[in-house]
DNA sequence: CAAATCCCCTGCAGGC
DNA sequence: TGCCTGCAGGGGATTT
């Protein structure tokens, strides 16, 4: 049938990261597979800049730990694991974990294969862009960059983003995506979310009035939990531990729809960039 | 302290 | 058909 290429417009390669909705999937189906299994043996393959921590040091501190628990902060995940250390996991672009039975070859994309004492199957960490970060915390220590991030975004209140971004002059959407202010939303998240709360993604971060930051808060708590439901976004490399897909990326109202109409408006969806990030929205809808 | 800019990387779309 | 260019993006480093 009709391909939307065929409006002649340049339209825009969109792709989607791992972002909350996306890591906290993975973090729930890693956790069963990884909770109390042991790692028998950590393969790596060339050594990549991405690291924080040397493989050879990884696999010397994590060889024969178990895993105590897996939990998130904003797009981080934190293992802990049976001697109090921690491994913490960023997946940056393109990262994937992946769950698969111990067989065939490792295509070069993956950095890490985590072989366990029991029979069940491995887990690769695979990363095409390489933005994706490992670091492992000796017992005791803290990692400066999760103590830096802000709090977790199905956590936010209205109260609390109005506090930390009244004083802001950048544009909302660039400090939506600020860690700091609050840890997990990115760039899909707050394009929609923006849309739904009728806010400019242009606006001054402290021109908003707190009806609106209430309402914006609670729009990025809800947008998150239904993506979570629906298994998250799967537009380009984003895939469960287990292979399976997303589909929030079907229900999108702006992000990657430059030049379509406006679902509730039909005005057709704008692209521009803030922070060298690209930003949908609709120009009626969002004053 | 906040904001702006540049950069890491690689697959792939678009142009010719 | 095949080569070349430019873009996507999180977040860290650096500069203003």
């Amino acid at each position: 049938m009709c391909c939307p290429s065929s409006l002649g417009s340049r339209k825009q390669r969109t792709r989607n990261v791992p972002e909350l909705p996306e890591v906290e999937i993975i973090r729930r189906k890693l956790s069963p597979l990884l909770v109390g299994r042991t790692i028998r043996k950590l393969t790596t393959g060339k050594p990549s800049y991405f690291f924080l921590t040397p493989p050879k040091l990884l696999e010397q501190k994590i060889t024969g730990r178990s895993f105590v628990s897996l939990e998130r902060h904003g797009k981080y995940l934190i293992c802990k694991l049976d001697d109090t250390s921690q491994m913490l996991w960023h997946l940056g672009m393109t990262g994937q974990l992946l769950t698969r039975e111990r067989k065939g070859a490792l295509d070069v994309h993956v950095h890490l294969r985590f072989e366990f004492s029991d029979s069940g199957p491995e887990l690769l960490f695979r990363d095409v862009r390489k933005f994706g970060k490992v670091r492992w915390l000796k017992p005791g220590s803290a990692e400066p960059r999760l103590n830096k991030l802000g709090v977790d975004a199905l956590e936010i209140t209205g109260q609390h983003l109005f506090e930390k971004i009244r004083k802001r002059s950048a544009p909302v959407k660039t400090v939506l995506l600020d860690q700091g202010v609050l840890a997990g939303v990115g760039n899909i998240y707050a394009d929609e979310a923006l849309f739904i709360s009728k806010i400019r993604p242009l606006t001054a971060a402290r021109e908003l009035g707190k009806a609106q930051v209430d309402l914006l808060a609670s729009n990025i708590r809800s947008i998150l939990s239904r993506s979570i439901k629906l298994g998250g976004s799967s537009i380009s490399d984003y895939l469960h531990p287990d292979g399976q897909s997303g589909a929030f990326q079907q229900t999108f109202l702006v992000y990657g729809r430059e030049g379509e109409p406006c679902t509730k408006c039909q005005q057709l969806i704008v692209r521009d960039v803030l922070g060298q990030r690209s930003t949908h929205y609709c120009p009626r809808c969002q004053r």
